[in-house]
DNA sequence: GTCTATATTGCGATAGAC
DNA sequence: GTCTATCGCAATATAGAC
């Protein structure tokens, strides 16, 4: 109980600071003393300080193989939206730092990204996609809609939202409570506009 | 002409530097060393590094000035919020660093965020939200329409655009010739929805 | 204004004791 | 496996010459 493991012990931390202040503006020094660990153990388990950040990123991005179940889902295309505007609002709330990894890597590449962030994306981007084609090609959706900017449309609505969180948490209420409204107005401009 | 003034110069270097690799991945000494000029000229003109990093901040997010621009037009709301998406993609286009600076500060604050960045998001979200307001009492928009939420969704639609360049440019065209039809798409998913 | 040279601090990595 | 002590280097800042 008590007697945790070190190795999980400094990933935990890891995730934590370098999520909230980037792999260059955290130390090993610092990281090691936060976790209640020898400085030494970085480079014992993870190789050193550019290891544990790669061994950080690739878990936090592995629970976008979700999206492999909403894609084999034998519902119809708006639902699958549906589906995958929910799964990603639920993915922000179970992975709060995931977001600042992903915007740091698009905006900051490390040597990471073309290994464990661009796959990632490519992939769930091409699901999203292929589920927007899929309602045209069925005629639930206009056929005039451009399915590629149909579904970066679709994922910048949802991560703005909680990318904007520091910017916009004084005058709009980001509880979780309040999801399945957030949820319901998204669809509702997708399939209503404005 | 060729004696350019060594202040434009530390700050031009210092806004692509900064944006590519973020406050604490790049040093004053390569920095300068880029710009060609001494490292003490930094300390000399911007009062170290975090100075200079505060004047290319408050540069990069001067241009937000506009939204003034756009709040006052005599104008219905649907044309102002084109105006919104028309700005906005002009203003990616004119300064490439900004978005950087943007989520970095969004995700991961430095001690200028409060007094550079987000009084300049609030505004500029607050007559976002206005022009809804006023498109929703003019009966022009639906009445279930939450204002914040969706000036969060249109904000969100178009810097997702820019956001995921690096991730999305093998397979989406983000030339600026694409620009005026991707305007078009986006008010009409929000007119007509998909 | 601009430079070089240097003071001081903190970095990542690791050798070697236990 | 885990620690302490230390090495070598790079960081920011600045004093002082020109």
């Amino acid at each position: 109980m008590d007697k945790k493991d070190f190795k999980t012990k400094l990933m935990a931390t890891a995730t934590r600071l370098f999520a909230e202040r980037g792999l260059h503006g955290v130390s090993i020094r610092e990281l090691s003393t936060a976790a209640g660990v020898s400085i030494s153990m970085i480079s014992y388990y993870f190789e050193g300080k550019e290891g544990l950040y790669a061994s950080v990123l690739t878990e936090q991005f592995s629970c976008f193989e979700y999206m492999d179940l909403i894609k084999n889902k034998e519902t119809e295309p708006l639902e699958k939206i549906e589906e995958y505007i929910r799964w990603s609002i639920q993915r922000h709330r179970d992975y709060p730092y995931l977001l600042r990894f992903y915007t740091s890597e698009l905006t900051n590449p490390t040597r990471y990204f073309g290994s464990i962030v661009q796959p990632t994306i490519d992939k769930a981007l091409h699901i999203l996609i292929d589920i927007v084609k899929e309602g045209i090609n069925k005629k639930h959706f206009r056929e005039e809609l451009n399915p590629e900017d149909t579904a970066l449309a679709m994922a910048g609505m949802v991560n703005y939202y909680f990318l904007s969180t520091l910017a916009t948490e004084k005058f709009i209420n980001h509880s979780p409570e309040r999801d399945g409204e957030l949820i319901r107005h998204y669809m509702d401009i997708f399939t209503k506009g404005l």
